[in-house]
DNA sequence: GTCTATAGATCGATAGAC
DNA sequence: GTCTATCGATCTATAGAC
């Protein structure tokens, strides 16, 4: 049995080393600064983690994991197309416009040459979840006949794309401040509208 | 006057760092190996370039200027919007899932931390450009009464977003290999066909 | 398991000869 | 301007005491 006070310490140590590689990024903080802020010393941080490699790759899974249960569970058997559309695109706004989801975004992608394994790791519990549970939900609004497509991945992607819009990327390069509540509130309607206009089904039969 | 022969030098080794770190990102490139490749010894280098960052300025910026040349300028005196668009789409993603803009996006995000400087001269030279270039060709095809819209940078933002979509996180992460020529035409095809459905004036006026 | 101390390697930047 | 040689700092990882 592993003793409680080494399991702390390595709790501890993730916890210090989340929040430095999020804010500072992979190559500039060192093991030395990471076993200061824990805080223990260097060989017992070598002790949990058998390099800074592996450390990082903890870092990614529990963040990765902490992130994808922020993504709330959305009910579509209640309310009609628009509120059902105005709950997942709040839910998801929220989530890719925090500081935390940026942080790890932008250090998978500086690491991603390195180690490719962890932009797997990423992007299939990150956005790939996150795409197909809006597909199987785009196909449920289908089968109850308020929507048409022909591809529910397609139209997943679509959705999930112009909610980022270029605003994500002017924030994911950090030259523009996280929206605010109603900032974010605009931007959903706006989107909603355009999306809900090329999904309509009567246009969509007319192609 | 300048030598021509030093000039020579400092090309071959924008050229050597621009190549190496594109390929292999700002941090594991040493000065050393940069001068190996160029090839100079390091003394001439820090002649050239004052210091690691401030070549990676250099770098930076003759990448953003030479990528900006290949977006085609697009006229849209002749044709249809339907053909207009398709030929705005296939500039843009031709440009976005190559390996040099893609190289770029990643060595910028990666440090665009310490480099707050260069995340703006990326964005403004780059994406913004693109933006405002086709905002202005859209607000030319509403004044040709082929389009309607209630802003055109809103408009402007989302086709782009739709261009890029899913795919072009994949690429940028490298967990896709870049897509072949008929996979771009279709992706362009259902793309377009999306949007001038969103961007229907009929549906727009019934709103 | 945890600590201090240090090995071993690499890096950015510079001094001095030509 | 260009070169060789090197400084001083920092990094990852480990050895050995407790």
């Amino acid at each position: 049995m592993i003793s409680s006070a080494s399991d702390a310490k390595r709790q501890a140590i993730l916890k210090a080393a989340t929040r430095m590689f999020l804010a500072q990024g992979y190559r500039t903080v060192s093991m030395e600064k990471i076993a200061q802020a824990a805080p223990v010393s260097k060989a017992t941080l070598y002790n949990h983690f058998d390099s800074k490699n592996a450390l990082l790759a903890g870092v990614i899974a529990e963040t990765c994991e902490s992130l994808l249960q922020t993504m709330t569970l959305i009910r579509i058997d209640e309310g009609d197309m628009e509120s059902t559309l105005n709950k997942i695109a709040a839910s998801f706004v929220e989530l890719i416009f925090s500081e935390k989801a940026l942080s790890i975004h932008r250090l998978i992608i500086a690491e991603s040459r390195e180690f490719p394994e962890l932009s797997r790791l990423f992007y299939s519990t990150g956005p790939q979840a996150a795409l197909t549970q809006l597909a199987e939900n785009l196909q449920q609004l289908k089968n109850k006949g308020q929507f048409q497509d022909v591809d529910s991945f397609f139209s997943a992607d679509v959705f999930f794309s112009l909610l980022k819009g270029d605003l994500y990327l002017q924030c994911l390069l950090g030259i523009k401040p996280l929206p605010a509540t109603e900032e974010k509130q605009r931007w959903i309607e706006q989107v909603v509208s355009f999306y809900m206009r090329g999904m309509d089904t009567t246009t969509w039969r007319n192609k």
